[in-house]
DNA sequence: GCCCCTATCTTTAGGCG
DNA sequence: CCGCCTAAAGATAGGGG
């Protein structure tokens, strides 16, 4: 977006998309906080994606002795 | 943010708060769409508020016949 | 691959009709 | 209440080390 605009389109390059999407889902996660936060409601997401094992979870889920 | 930076805690007052989830909710959805498409990758959100009367759910969820 | 920088694009608080 | 405007805050592509 800065140096150049976005173009609402799958980022074809491989890396550039990895980077995109390192950058991009720490902001969404920010901007879900915030929104939770500010305006008082409640929420949640899950982003999967190939570059993380596991699924990112919003909010964050405290893991409990499992059984 | 603009006019003011945002402090990072609830909006008191419920007016603005109202405003502020409006325009926010849907910004947080635009960034749940950019990600998705430009990175490929697979999520979902969903948004309570006594703001709207049913759940924000994302990505759509196109509504078959129920039974 | 990582973190840091910064120019530039995007989001949005506050205000008006 | 809603939609539009605009300045200023915030996010981020591209690049450097």
């Amino acid at each position: 977006m800065p140096r150049n605009k976005v173009i609402f389109a799958l980022i074809e390059n491989e890396t550039d998309r990895k980077v995109s999407y390192k950058k991009r889902h720490k902001g969404f996660l920010k901007k879900a906080q915030e929104l939770m936060t500010l305006c008082d409601i409640e929420m949640a997401a899950i982003i999967y994606s190939p570059y993380s094992d596991e699924p990112k979870v919003f909010p964050m889920v405290l893991q409990s002795t499992p059984f």
